[in-house]
DNA sequence: CAGAATCACTTGCGAAATACAAGTGAATAA
DNA sequence: TTATTCACTTGTATTTCGCAAGTGATTCTG
């Protein structure tokens, strides 16, 4: 079932760094700073094209380069990804910024439909820049509470 | 971050059985049929114990049981394995029953909410009696779809 | 009350998955 | 034309996993 799918340490986080940072080619994952190594990665990569969950194009002006790209199936997670992210924002020390998680409680059919937009026209800016600590308009987080 | 938490093949089936099988001892989780061994189980229990996802509380009547519990913090993932199980019942195919996936997309809040009352009550008759396909009013299913 | 069964684990060990380092071949940049 | 970039492979050591069996405490059975 759709959790064994996603058993592993890497396919959830590959398919979120597309989704929300819009990441594309084996390089922006493997600098992606969580550190996997080349040979799982493309193995998941692999994995996950198997199960319908992304592709691959070639890129049209470099033809070394392979385009990454989710399926309708991949940018179907985007609750999931979602949800997990307002919970992450929620419970673990180092999340995405404060101020969007906000948003995505808020808005989330909103977030949602800029996520799905993004991927109909293929704009890979990210949504989320960086997960780690961000300096940025410090008027609006209200993330400094820890356990709910 | 939150996904590295979940980075293996048992720890999400685990809430997900306790959430909505309403699982709550070794044994359960060892007969659940998806094959778990008792060393690993044990292993993520503490785990998941470990990251508050979880709780142990002695059973009162008898003694050599283990009661396991999820935390505030758990039960707060009910909002991703909401979206899972919508996910999956969409894409793979031996999921949840489709009238009760069906309730899902449509009541999420009501479903999250009954989810909530039966953690808070300690009511662990299950949400979902099984995940493989089950024989049901033929009426209301709407299941026979794939790839969206 | 003695022996069998149940429960929640633990231990040992072979198999599989994973991480790390280095290398390959094609394409592009200098 | 040489160096560099890119998307991978290939080896190999390490870690994790799965299976079978065992342990100690508790409870059921006759």
């Amino acid at each position: 079932m759709s959790l064994e799918q996603f058993g592993d340490r890497w396919s959830l986080l590959i398919v979120r760094d597309m989704m929300v940072r819009g990441y594309r080619t084996f390089k922006e994952f493997q600098g992606s700073g969580e550190g996997i190594s080349s040979n799982i990665l493309a193995g998941r990569l692999k994995t996950l094209e198997a199960a319908g969950i992304l592709m691959t194009e070639p890129n049209e002006t470099d033809a070394r380069r392979v385009n990454y790209r989710l399926t309708q199936k991949g940018i179907d997670l985007a609750p999931v990804m979602l949800e997990m992210l307002i919970w992450g924002a929620k419970y673990e020390a180092t999340a995405a910024p404060c101020g969007l998680i906000d948003q995505m409680e808020k808005g989330r059919d909103q977030v949602l439909a800029e996520t799905r937009r993004r991927w109909r026209e293929r704009d890979s800016t990210p949504l989320i820049p960086r997960f780690d600590e961000i300096p940025q308009d410090t008027s609006t987080r209200s993330n400094e509470r820890r356990k709910g």
